[in-house]
DNA sequence: CCGTATCCTGCACGATACTG
DNA sequence: CAGTATCGTGCAGGATACGG
């Protein structure tokens, strides 16, 4: 009656983590967060800022991104309008999530590097 | 002279986010190795503690995580023979990752459950 | 128990061109 | 400048069944 039977329960864990990956899940959504947030408000800037970005991918992510609540569009002026992206403050709450991912990147590279 | 023009730079930040991203980006890869490191140590275990998963896919991301030394598979006993599959102690070095997802995934649910 | 073998589907991502 | 329009591809992921 002590011993254990069948796989350990990590459901607790796995649950939020899959909750998180369904939002930021992807090649470029973190990207274009960290690229928004440093103050990159127009389209054709971020786009600029992220090797390898096309804009179609990018217009189909900030629309997943505004859904979400992490990015925000605003139409400024008459003639000619100026488009702004905007990071929202939420997006701010991915902070600690993209500076753990930074570290571990950092890390690993240099793992990579001295191994080989 | 002063003046900024073009793109404001992020890719310190996104180039290593990025390579963090190659290493565990995909639906499974996370939720494996917390399931491993919590302590399943078989396939079959690891498999049905993670809801949806198949063994064709389990398999598939066992190999990446091997390759990537984050996860060991070892064969003990003669007959029956048996495989285990462990963390490796790089793998824990991905626990402040996965414990900021696991926080923003958990407070993501709660805005949503508390928004509708 | 630990996988492999097929078969299948969709979509993430990419290249390129074009428009108000 | 801020996108849309087309077209194309690969592969992550899924269903099901089977084998040592």
């Amino acid at each position: 009656m002590a011993v254990k039977k069948g796989p350990l329960n990590c459901l607790d864990t796995v649950k939020p983590v899959r909750d998180t990956l369904d939002v930021i899940n992807g090649k470029w959504k973190l990207p274009i967060i960290i690229s928004v947030s440093i103050g990159n408000d127009r389209f054709t800037d971020i786009q600029e800022s992220i090797p390898g970005l096309t804009p179609k991918v990018l217009a189909k992510e900030l629309k997943e991104l505004e859904e979400h609540k992490l990015i925000k569009r605003t139409v400024v002026g008459d003639y000619p309008v100026k488009i702004l992206y905007t990071a929202e403050p939420y997006a701010d709450t991915l902070t600690p999530l993209i500076y753990a991912m930074k570290d571990w990147g950092v890390n690993h590279r240099n793992k990579v590097f001295s191994a080989e």
